[in-house]
DNA sequence: TGGAAGTGCTACGTTGGTGTGGCAGTAAGG
DNA sequence: CCTTACTGCCACACCAACGTAGCACTTCCA
């Protein structure tokens, strides 16, 4: 709680007035990315925009997010079971549109589709994290077209 | 020291005699996971075989060390300069392997180094620790085709 | 049988983080 | 000018975890 008063550069006290404990402000920075997911869905028109088109906004959309909202999902559900319950909500809406994207032929069907999205999962979470410095339009592209296509010298 | 001392089936007081502070053991169990390391490099012949067959004996080697040594890098770079040094030296073998899949025509050349060798961590880790059932030679046949050639429907 | 080595149990001191209360100071508005 | 709202500062209580000491007990070996 200090370390975080500090970085927003306010005094403790300030921030119990506003929170009324630690897991009060975790329960709101869950869900103030958990609100911005859901934009980034809408934004991308998940469920019924080309999947090609669904799935570049959607990334695009993702990483600024992931960047400004770096929450760790353990912490999430162990510390907000209503906050998790959301996340995983989100999660199957994900998996629904990577079965959409097989049955639309963009996504390969030999492999589970529980793979494909974890593997969109890690892919993000790479470029969000690890690649800052790729603008979000930036990011997408490369996001889409590796996942896609793989880094295999063709 | 209690949750790791209930989960060992001893006292606390056992694991203070054998490692001075929690740090110890921390350090000890990074140099665990670092020393198999080398060895699955050693094993998957990393400079020398041909870069597929290393490749794919590397993950196969990687993903059982990863299971059994799941060791935050945050928290080793934090509490052990010493064993983060040797980490980031083993890292930059692995950078040095992914440059030579590129020359070797392996992985593409119009992707950063850096992204081809982030995506193969990510992709192995997620092998590893969400896809437990995967056997290691299952898991290192689905991440190397994976990566190779992507998740898109060609 | 006694000594050495090791373990488990318990109580304790220290440290750092959570959370609280109260007060002085500042700014804004009526 | 007074009231309200807010902030920062400081001291404090409580608690969890780290680390320690000492003792009883067990096992093994010479």
């Amino acid at each position: 709680m200090s370390t975080i008063a500090s970085a927003a550069g306010v005094d403790r006290r300030t921030v119990y007035r506003r929170f009324a404990t630690r897991e009060a402000l975790l329960s709101a920075v869950f869900m103030a990315k958990l609100d911005n997911v859901d934009l980034v869905f809408e934004q991308a028109r998940l469920d019924e925009a080309p999947v090609q088109v669904a799935l570049h906004r959607y990334v695009e959309g993702i990483v600024p997010v992931s960047r400004q909202w770096p929450v760790d999902m353990h912490r999430m559900m162990r510390g907000d079971p209503t906050a998790y319950a959301r996340a995983r909500e989100q999660s199957r809406r994900l998996d629904r549109f990577v079965e959409r994207a097989v049955d639309e032929g963009l996504f390969r069907d030999d492999l589970p589709v529980g793979w494909l999205r974890a593997l969109l999962d890690q892919v993000v979470s790479t470029a969000a994290h690890q690649f800052t410095d790729l603008a979000p339009p930036e990011a997408a592209d490369r996001v889409v077209e590796s996942l896609l296509n793989g880094i295999g010298s063709h």
